[in-house]
DNA sequence: CTTTCCACTATCCCGCGGGTAAGTACTGCA
DNA sequence: TGCAGTACTTACCCGCGGGATAGTGGAAAG
């Protein structure tokens, strides 16, 4: 009965740490509108530590999810681009932002309600 | 440009949250096929501590996503159902599944060919 | 000859998420 | 009298994920 999801080398358990991942999400969704550079990453990503950045990318490369391209000039510089996997996966997150954007009343109601019993 | 989900209080986000989160999509799973007592969940989800399974209850049912129902005998019995809005967020749930089953292995074949890059 | 730029990499350190274990309340049965 | 069974709650403690900061390299600009 080993539900789906305890079992670490499960893949439904490896996409949903992905997905519950802030920064990857966050890195997908920049990239979606086409490549970006490291920096460029960095700036419109707030919040993001470079260490967490460089993890991330290498992460999201590691599952093909995106493409490192490395130009040999002085200085580096360096494109992050989707995947096409990487674009699959993105329209995923697309289907939760629109599951999000169409129940966020419903679960915002619901813990009004659940606080003000709590409270009372 | 505030993308998406820096904010805490942006919808995507929260909802990332909850899909992340280890137990919640495990309960949730579990509750896909009918309502379930406390010491059900607790046994058929392995690894889970009671401190774990008790919050992560609350949070689900403070959102709206499932029902709490407490059987005034003794010994205690509480149940726990998915509500018509936890069931829509199940949907999604399957989703990623379906998703995950799909192209895990070009996402494994991707990191074997990472990794052996990387060793090289 | 020093500074700047870019993309990292390395190191230290702290907070907190989550595990373990023990306590609670209630009642029926032996 | 006391133990078992259910559904928790509370207290304590530890590991590690991630933030902050500093270092690297090499060329070109000033």
């Amino acid at each position: 009965m080993e539900t789906s999801a305890y079992a670490k080398d499960c893949p439904s358990r490896q996409i949903l740490d992905r997905i519950g991942d802030t920064w990857s999400v966050l890195i997908v969704v920049m990239l979606a509108d086409g490549p970006h550079r490291y920096t460029e990453l960095a700036k419109r990503i707030e919040g993001v530590s470079p260490k967490m950045l460089t993890q991330t990318l290498r992460g999201l490369e590691r599952d093909g999810l995106l493409s490192r391209t490395v130009h040999p000039v002085v200085p580096p510089r360096v494109d992050y681009a989707l995947t096409s996997l990487g674009q699959s996966l993105y329209a995923l997150v697309e289907g939760l932002e629109k599951w999000a954007e169409a129940h966020i009343d419903d679960v915002q109601a619901a813990r009004v309600a659940y606080d003000a019993y709590s409270a009372k």
